[in-house]
DNA sequence: CCCGTGACTGGCA
DNA sequence: ATGCCAGCCACGG
């Protein structure tokens, strides 16, 4: 193993969310279960609470249902902005279609 | 130490 | 299909 898995569970929540490609998205379940934790959902929002002094893109992460749930913790609309800015339609006003931008935390290992 | 809250999810009505 | 309730884990007061 690497010394790169010894983060503390918001750590891991960051270096995932840091993965996301533009023009994807994700779900904070689908980062819980990545990380081993499938009922921690919550605690990856709670995490990215943190994620304020971060530069990480956690406009990116939506609910299993495509909302921007979070947007209400961004500065105005930012997270809608941000997201249509890197190409992502929105199928509401604050929903997009996750199962046509949904990335999975597995393919960080991708070989592209 | 105990209680409440939260950027969630799944199941049931 | 939509809405409501309960389960989860971690952290602050």
């Amino acid at each position: 193993m690497t010394d790169s898995n010894n983060n503390d569970f918001y750590e891991r929540v960051y270096e995932v969310v840091a993965q996301i490609p533009i023009g994807r998205v994700t779900t904070y379940g689908a980062i819980a279960q990545h990380l081993g934790v499938a009922s921690g959902a919550r605690m990856v929002g709670y995490a990215l609470n943190g994620s304020h002094s971060k530069k990480i893109p956690a406009h990116r992460v939506l609910n299993r249902l495509g909302q921007l749930t979070g947007r209400e913790h961004f500065p105005g609309d930012t997270m809608r902005e941000r997201l249509q800015q890197e190409g992502i339609q929105f199928s509401g006003e604050y929903t997009v279609d996750i199962e046509q931008y949904f990335w999975s935390p597995d393919e960080i290992n991708q070989t592209k």
